[in-house]
DNA sequence: GCAATTCGGGACTGATCGGTACAAAACTAT
DNA sequence: ATAGTTTTGTACCGATCAGTCCCGAATTGC
């Protein structure tokens, strides 16, 4: 017995998850928000709560979706395949949005470290569990747990320094390069 | 035939580096500026320009200084020792400050991206300078331009991966362990 | 049609942002 | 001492920040 909401919440989260990965929190200010997300300030605060509460919601979904992505690739393929997937992820096409945006984990960690120390810790985290799974898929290939730590270990690194490759907007070839590379280096030491 | 000015340029200026590393270019506003240097506002804009003028100074002095330090490292050292040197400073004593900043391209080139891509592109650039002293110091162990050129990129990725665990505050012992591990397996691959 | 209820647009809040203006203070050259 | 010059402290500026409030509009159950 009431007018229902004229907004998707859904749709609204998510692109207000893709202002948030290309601008960063602090840049993406309230009016942005609402422009992106279509819908007025009432419903924004009535919907979310508030700016930081979105915000950890979207970096939740982000964590969310990327660790969905890596089991997929991981279920679907050889492990090291399937890692070489993961990595791939976010090089397409110049330009095309998101390939160049790195990762909202990375991201974030990043800038709201010694500002928000709370954010910066909780997308921390979500990169450990990234790592915690390269760990897991480096086991099934029966090596030593030893060397599934170290290796999962500098693969975080590679992965964090590709997408901050991805943000630095080098140009795709040089990315697939670095990750062929990489993954050639990697694939020794196993 | 004039007052003199009362304060240490280049301590000012140190100074509103440490913070600009620590906080990131948005966070640090102009308030906690003109705290940390101890300066007013008015001798601010008089020896500075603007915040953003200030940062770049900052920046391109952070630059300097970083590839100051390469340089002395590959000089005095086998190229792999200077390079691993490198890559271990900034892993000291938790808590000590600077130690777990990160750097302050790679942070400055992430948190703009988006935002003011000048100073984004500009971090950006100094960063392939670091690249390209990695390259030359590989170089000069003989190896082959392609593998050159190769490692280097790789190592870039090592170093931003580096950088972003410094900032995510991973334990030390942590960092050293992936350092130490990376380099073994590039070590295997030269 | 009417009452009940919820939604949404926009005005408003106080705080803070980066930056400017200006006058008093401080120093030097004479 | 005084005139002349520059620095410095501070009041002030408009803009914007995140967040609140309220009332008209819309939709429902009856």
């Amino acid at each position: 017995m009431a007018r229902p909401v004229e907004f998707d919440r859904t749709l609204a989260r998510d692109r207000a998850l893709l202002l948030f990965w290309r601008r960063g929190y602090q840049a993406a200010s309230l009016s942005n928000l609402l422009a992106v997300m279509e819908i007025s300030r009432s419903s924004f605060y009535a919907a979310f709560g508030d700016k930081r509460a979105l915000f950890l919601e979207c970096l939740d979904l982000f964590a969310e979706r990327t660790l969905n992505f890596l089991n997929g690739t991981l279920e679907t393929n050889p492990p090291l395949d399937g890692l070489k997937q993961f990595f791939e992820i976010g090089l397409g096409r110049m330009g095309d949005g998101e390939s160049h945006w790195g990762c909202l984990l990375v991201n974030t960690s990043l800038e709201m470290a010694g500002v928000d120390d709370a954010l910066s810790q909780r997308a921390s985290a979500h990169l450990a569990q990234v790592q915690a799974a390269f760990e897991a898929s480096l086991l099934t290939t029966g090596c030593s747990p030893q060397k599934a730590a170290d290796l999962s270990a500098v693969l975080m690194l590679l992965l964090e320094g590709l997408r901050v490759s991805s943000r630095r907007a080098l140009p795709p070839e040089t990315q697939r390069n670095q990750i062929h590379t990489a993954f050639r280096i990697v694939d020794a030491a196993l």
